[in-house]
DNA sequence: ACAGCCATGTAACTCGTTACATGATTAC
DNA sequence: GTAATCATGTAACGAGTTACATGGCTGT
């Protein structure tokens, strides 16, 4: 019954995992969406709402998640939580499973492999903005990173997010001085 | 004409340019593939088989392409090269279009997200585990390296090499630094 | 003769996105 | 009252994968 399931299916199961060990009583699509957006965007995707619903109906399907329905006024709201067998099938899809090597998608060193059709202005505007862009992304991650603070039940996510802030920081480094060595 | 072409399309015409640049009569979709399997799959990704025939077709199309026959014994060889106008297309889409921050999905990343589902020992196999990938991925990207060497033709892939090197590098620091620092 | 590589393509399918469509609630 | 946010879903499409199907060429 519990057919193969993407691995952004289970990233959105554990992210019910974190709420579920507050007891609340669930997460709405749209509050999933939020947590991906702080979590699983850094170094996975945050899935489109509409990715996020259709995932929910399928975890449902599954058996992996229950929803309650909410009716506080006149709008329904559905709220997810992680059953039993989800938290099973997570954790063994966390054992299990071949873990495969990280994939990245980089649009600047893509470009940067063509650099001889560019001015060396142009190449060297191309990294200084990926700089910049590299700042903006870092300071959103730190502002994450200081929300976990330094509480224990949220310990892993904020190991990951020292981790982000590590390779932000490396990756700046790296660009640095590959713009200090574009001349010669 | 010149509908929107993906971001692995220009990828592709990219591996065109350089073959150019050493006047040979093109590459066939088979070669294309083993151009992207050393370049392309470090930091964007190598298409599948099929994936490069379709995108070959759609290239020739749109004319940013030419393709030659050859049957030099019974087996037809379809040998594709730039032309002026990929070439122009290449250059353009590199000045023109905004450039989007890049994309890292990271299974382990993602998994050591839900460490508190795992065992201690489980979390520092993962993480032992990636290590091991990551040399043996850099051990890959530097045979590419040396093969490139100092030539000038290839300035800018070395570049692009030797920024993946780094990352690899930083990568490997900063989970070997995890891994000590799980225990407390 | 047999393995392994060279070579090309189609078909079915999955994952994920954008666009569309709709409406309630809240804060100013 | 009106803008922003909360909230849910469907439809059409694109990008990319695996599976399928086929066969030539090369080295041992």
């Amino acid at each position: 019954m519990t057919s193969e399931l993407s691995t952004t299916s289970y990233a959105l199961l554990g992210l019910l995992v974190f709420d579920d060990a507050t007891s609340s009583t669930g997460l709405t699509g749209y509050e999933v969406k939020q947590r991906a957006d702080v979590t699983l965007r850094f170094y996975w995707t945050s899935p489109a709402m509409s990715q996020i619903y259709t995932e929910m109906s399928r975890l449902h399907r599954q058996g992996l998640v229950e929803s309650v329905v909410e009716r506080p006024g006149r709008r329904t709201t559905r709220r997810y939580r992680i059953t039993p067998s989800g938290q099973t099938a997570l954790t063994s899809w966390l054992s299990s499973t071949q873990v495969d090597f990280p994939i990245l998608k980089h649009p600047v060193a893509l470009r940067l492999l063509m650099g001889h059709l560019m001015t060396p202005d142009h190449v060297e505007k191309l990294l200084g903005g990926y700089r910049e862009a590299l700042v903006d992304r870092r300071a959103e991650l730190q502002d994450v990173r200081d929300l976990l603070g330094d509480n224990p039940d949220v310990k892993f996510p904020a190991l990951v997010a020292d981790w982000g802030l590590a390779y932000y920081a490396a990756e700046d480094k790296i660009v640095t001085k590959l713009i200090a060595g574009l001349g010669p």
